[in-house]
DNA sequence: CTGTTTGCAAAGTCTTTGCACAATC
DNA sequence: GATTGTGCAAAGACTTTGCAAACAG
């Protein structure tokens, strides 16, 4: 969960970033910046984020939501996200996940899950000493069944 | 490299596949997998693919290439696969590598090199005793520099 | 005020689909 | 010969761009 002054700040630094930039903070930039603030553990499509934002700023168009993703990811503040299905999303970095973190996607409610702690340590060793091969940067994405899902289908078959 | 013998085996094994679907090995299939089978570590996107193949079969359309890949991905011959880029590309699975593979993404030369070696079975023991989510598969992407460019890169440097 | 930003609509990519003709088993 | 497959062109999904009007700093 997001608090309200966790908004506030996170909004502020956003905001210093942009005029660092010589951009401005405008109505619609705000408005998205915030849906994707509240949102920020579903990964959001560029028309679920505009869908979303409209909520607060129904004037919005679709290339603006499109042209302020663009901005906030070459500042760096959000991150660009493909899964297999071929469709962009993108995914705050908030202070507390600055660095790249991994995906779990639930095969049956397709639920995202993050995971911060990084795993992959190890691997990017055993590549370099195998391969000379010198990791920057990954993406891990783990497909399977989450937690809720299994207990369902456990409760599913006590039931019987 | 892939030898000419190996192709005609893979070949064989594909039409096989085809035909327990009551599907036909046509020339444009066929030019297709051949192409593949060539080009099997260089993640071909649909329209590199399409112009390989046109190079053996000069009248094949680009909806022909998308529906055989579509085919061959159903029947498990080629995986899909969609790197940062949002393009979807194409990669043949053959006998010995059944199972999913992570690849090395080369930020310097764009090269995609494939790694067999199971390095995620540690890291998916992890998930489960920490998140409880069950993996059942997979998708790593490794970016960074490549032997050959961090080669290059040192060469550079001992000729200033 | 001045350069940015916006909304709209038009254009661009990549991919899929409809249909009449052609080819395979 | 019946069914599956093909090429083309048209349509679809997602994203980008051009432009005049609106706005932030």
């Amino acid at each position: 969960m997001i608090t309200l002054s966790l908004l506030t700040d996170e909004l502020g630094r956003i905001e210093t970033s942009l005029h660092q930039a010589g951009l401005k903070l405008t109505p619609q930039r705000k408005a998205t910046v915030k849906t994707l603030l509240k949102n920020h553990t579903r990964h959001l499509s560029a028309e679920e984020l505009f869908a979303l934002v409209k909520e607060d700023e129904p004037e919005i168009g679709l290339a603006t939501v499109y042209r302020t993703v663009e901005v906030l990811a070459e500042l760096k503040i959000v991150n660009r996200v493909t899964f297999e299905d071929g469709m962009t999303r993108y995914d705050l970095r908030t202070s507390d996940n600055g660095h790249f973190h991994h995906h779990l996607l639930c095969q049956k409610c397709g639920k995202v899950q993050e995971i911060h702690e990084d795993l992959l340590t190890d691997v990017e060793k055993q590549v370099w000493q195998r391969f000379g091969f010198k990791v920057l940067d990954h993406r891990l994405t783990l497909m399977g069944i989450c937690q809720d899902c299994l207990a369902k289908e456990q409760q599913a078959k006590d039931d019987l």
